[in-house]
DNA sequence: ATGGTTGAAGATCAA
């Protein structure tokens, strides 16, 4: 069974972008963010036409979310995360699919640094590690996969030191991630590829970053103890960045048995 | 040196 995510950055424009993926990956799940729709917006008929279906949290202009599975459509478990009812971004969607519980969660980017972003994405940390621990209570087999905005190591990211003033490495975001798998997760990416430096999933489309591979991981998914046990590969599909007109991110893939 | 690009909205913001 292959899970993966993709920020897709605009689902209407990158429409041609995620059929031909969906083609010829052949994803048994696929979770979207950055569908950058409202609700009744959502291509859902070229979807379907492609063999999926679909749940989904749209906002017109940005964030929303999606899980998209083949051959029918998810179990929809939850819309958005618990513990503040005044969020009003579409960020967070969970489902049930063949058994599992799987999320597709857009992390808040949280720049620039000394703006109440970067508090609203430390929050969004701690609600999504409280959401999370409940989860685990359950002792479901969960996958929480997503656009993270995290850079977990220095290896990470193309340069630590030029993006040393960017949230998505601050001691504070980092800790939250560790507080977050120290819960029981596994980063399903860096487990399988323990010595690879350049697990990239992200390349800025400013400065000829994708041309020389200055890219981020912080396309992640969480495995629960009973997921990892089921574990079989990972990985990225660097090709999809390369394509004309591409998202800016790479799908990032998961294989259990 | 505060650059560069993209999508969606709309004459700017978020990333």
């Amino acid at each position: 069974m292959k899970i993966a995510t993709f920020n897709i950055n605009g689902i209407r424009a990158r429409l041609p972008r995620l059929l031909e993926w969906l083609e010829r990956e052949a994803p048994d799940v696929a979770c979207l963010q950055e569908l950058k729709c409202a609700d009744e917006a959502l291509p859902i008929a070229d979807i379907e036409a492609a063999g999926y279906g679909a749940v989904w949290h749209g906002q017109k202009g940005f964030n929303g979310v999606a899980i998209l599975t083949r051959g029918r459509a998810p179990d929809l478990r939850r819309i958005g995360l618990p513990g503040d009812p005044d969020d009003s971004h579409s960020r967070y969607i969970e489902a049930e699919v063949d058994g599992l519980v799987i999320a597709s969660l857009y992390l808040p980017n949280g720049n620039p640094l000394g703006t109440d972003k970067f508090g609203y994405k430390l929050r969004w940390m701690d609600r999504l590690r409280a959401h999370a621990a409940e989860l685990l209570a359950e002792e479901r087999t969960v996958i929480l996969a997503g656009d993270y905005n995290v850079v977990v190591e220095d290896r990470d990211v193309w340069s630590a030191n030029r993006m040393a003033g960017d949230a998505l490495l601050q001691p504070e975001t980092r800790q939250a991630w560790r507080r977050l798998l120290y819960q029981g997760w596994t980063d399903a990416l860096r487990a399988l590829h323990p010595k690879e430096d350049k697990l990239y999933t992200f390349w800025d489309y400013t400065a000829g970053c994708w041309q020389r591979d200055a890219g981020f991981r912080i396309d992640h998914l969480l495995l629960s103890p009973t997921a990892t046990d089921r574990l079989q590969a990972a990985g990225v599909d660097r090709w999809a960045r390369g394509e004309e007109k591409a998202s800016d991110h790479a799908p990032t893939w998961v294989i259990l048995d």
